[in-house]
DNA sequence: TGCGAAACTGGCCGGGTGGCCAGGACCGGC
DNA sequence: GCCGGTCCTGGCCACCCGGCCAGTTTCGCA
């Protein structure tokens, strides 16, 4: 029965390093099944690679800012995220100020805004 | 020189589909120079897949609200929205009312988060 | 050993936010 | 005509947010 349910799974690779970009070109080219995307070609799924040290460039926040900034993203308020940190909702506005310095926003929803097109956070 | 270099290429799966998912990992599970990343691990690339179909649907935001949205992903506050539209801040603020209700947010952080990631606006 | 960075906490306060109530105007469809 | 949706406005109020002041500990580095 319909065995022929063999379509190939299509992948389009979003990769910034170049020679991770090749090797994996290489390594998934000859895979029965799989197939690369052509450019501009639409595919199921997408291969994506951020190195850490290309994308942020020179944000530079602490791994506690971090944290704060994934939750804000999901929209947690102060109060939820210093529940979740196990830390106090004044910590959590430290934090959040620093953030706002850092990222140049003028608010929370700027500041995830702002995260998320450089690609800090990902939504 | 140091072609040793042969690093796994540790990856992490990102898939709504299971299927696909399932299909993926059997097929990458036995590539030499090439690993899926245990849960929690770190990987220098993931894999996603977003069914495009169940994203944006059938969201129907209003012109008014359209216009909200775009500016509350800038930042601005419901005084600068009010202004900048020519309106008063409680029109505002019932825009601001109807997209949280309509993007299933807890507060405009979270409406231009979900708005972004259903493809509604483009940060 | 001193010094800065990171992380943490507190009080205070002006202004912003979101939810509730109420209303009115316009416009297209049954 | 009457109804529903969109858009607009007002008042009221509890709560949240961000910025200011102050302090603590811990850690690594010079």
């Amino acid at each position: 029965m319909s065995e022929d349910k063999a379509p190939e799974i299509v992948l389009s690779l979003e990769i910034d390093d170049p020679a991770l970009a090749d090797r994996l070109a290489s390594l998934l080219g000859n895979i029965a099944g799989l197939r690369l995307a052509a450019p501009g070609e639409q595919a199921v799924a997408t291969i994506l690679a951020r190195d850490p040290r290309i994308m942020p460039e020179d944000i530079a926040l602490t791994l506690r800012e971090m944290d704060v900034l994934a939750l804000m993203a999901e929209g947690a308020s102060n109060k939820m995220i210093a529940r979740r940190l196990g830390i106090s909702v004044h910590t959590v506005k430290f934090h959040v100020g620093s953030l706002l310095d850092k990222l140049d926003a003028t608010g929370r929803t700027d500041a995830v805004a702002h995260a998320a097109r450089r690609g800090v956070i990902e939504l």
